[in-house]
DNA sequence: GAATAAATGTGATATTTTACACATTCTTGT
DNA sequence: ACAAGAATGTGTAAAATATCACATTTATTC
């Protein structure tokens, strides 16, 4: 009874954090709980590479992730960052043949990340349509966020693509208090660059500028938007 | 009798071209057959548009569609490329509320389009574990070509860029007759300088200097790979 | 098939961005 | 708290790319 007890609350503790299994009914949730491995990560820690052959599917619990793609010169681009309730390498699913992950996983604030192998998982997704249905939602909105960055990347200039950045992350990651937007993901300058493909010298020299201006600050790798209406109305104006 | 005959070759052959739907049930295909809707384009038609509510998914059965995304200053960025086989306008599944279409899609070749509004669709990827696990897939293998090609857009120079983005159509749409790649992809300059987010002047000086070396040729449209060994060897050494 | 429109090639120039260098400032581990 | 290493800011020079201009070629339409 006790045991049952604890059991049903770990469940539903895990199941309030990742949206993909909101939908699932009891029994299955035991099955996942039963074959999920929890594994912890210091900052800096590599969870999965591009180039080793894919394993299984990650679930974010706690601290954040940045995914990189490097190409031949050894260059990197962050593809996308992922914080609690976040998947990642769902896009091996179902890829039959042994294909590696596709991109490289490091954590960049520390936390527990959740593995369940891709046989498990493609075995409930068989069985459960509602899980399906939102790893189907789910991979949708990644292909909608990606499609647009993708644009922005190839078509903005620096420091438009910085700002529009800076608004994407304070979106996603952001913290307001007072018209104070924190943004809270630990991010190098250096890091920030590579979200965007140009040189750190540009990046920093653009933050200089925001700072001059009073719309950025930076506190211990946290970019903070000192003035969010502010910011807003100087990137949309910027936009026209 | 006949009828049930003409419907079931009508099946089959929409199948064929069709991978998503290959391990379905015939009932199930039947249902599709029967709520899919066959629409005609010509070239240039515009077929969804991003900013346009979205009511259903594609399905091509002849032709070519260019995915495109526009930024506030109307530039645009070729997303993606569509053919006989692909699906389109996917990312909408499942994510209600009133979103619009992931991107603007345009007829480059004539030919036809299947459509299912997104209700059926969904209702039938509810019913079909084995339709929402080729839609998982499906998803998931244009995640990863997504982020490889916004990594090179973003971190490569104009003729590196050029010659990757010609080595992926080759991939996707070549043909291959003693050693000329052909892309069966009709395809302004223009519009390739758009699929890689640079000018059509820089474009030109690449596919210039690439005419003079012998590596590629252009009739109507077409790109001509003259020579496959010889383009894949200096590809290849210039990534080193 | 002629006329019109669209796309292309290329030189010259302007602009943007990177690369390099190096002093300075943060971080981190002990 | 201190020393070592990492990250940052910024001037200058170099390189890459975009923009403009316009002649030329290639499509399209009636």
């Amino acid at each position: 009874m006790e045991n049952q007890s604890t059991e049903v609350s770990a469940i539903h503790e895990f199941l309030s954090k990742v949206e993909v299994f909101k939908d699932l009914p009891p029994q299955s949730l035991q099955i996942i709980d039963k074959r999920i491995k929890k594994m912890s990560f210091n900052k800096g820690d590599k969870i999965i590479s591009e180039y080793e052959r894919a394993k299984g599917v990650f679930f974010v619990h706690s601290g954040m992730v940045k995914l990189t793609k490097q190409n031949e010169q050894g260059n990197e681009l962050i593809v996308c960052m992922k914080k609690k309730g976040d998947i990642f390498a769902e896009a091996c699913l179902f890829n039959y043949g042994d294909l590696t992950y596709p991109a490289t996983g490091t954590m960049i604030k520390p936390g527990e990340i959740y593995f369940l192998s891709t046989e498990d998982f493609e075995q409930e997704l068989l069985l459960n349509p509602e899980l399906a249905v939102q790893m189907i939602r789910y991979m949708g909105e990644t292909l909608r966020d990606l499609t647009s960055i993708m644009r922005d990347i190839a078509l903005l200039d620096v420091y438009t693509k910085t700002m529009k950045m800076l608004e994407r992350l304070a979106e996603k990651f952001g913290a307001n208090r007072c018209n104070r937007m924190y943004i809270e993901l630990p991010l190098t300058i250096q890091e920030f660059s590579t979200l965007i493909g140009t040189s750190r010298e540009s990046v920093s020299r653009v933050f200089s500028k925001l700072r001059k201006e009073g719309l950025i600050d930076i506190k211990q790798k946290h970019i903070i938007i000192t003035d969010w209406c502010k910011f807003c109305a100087v990137y949309k104006n910027k936009l026209m």
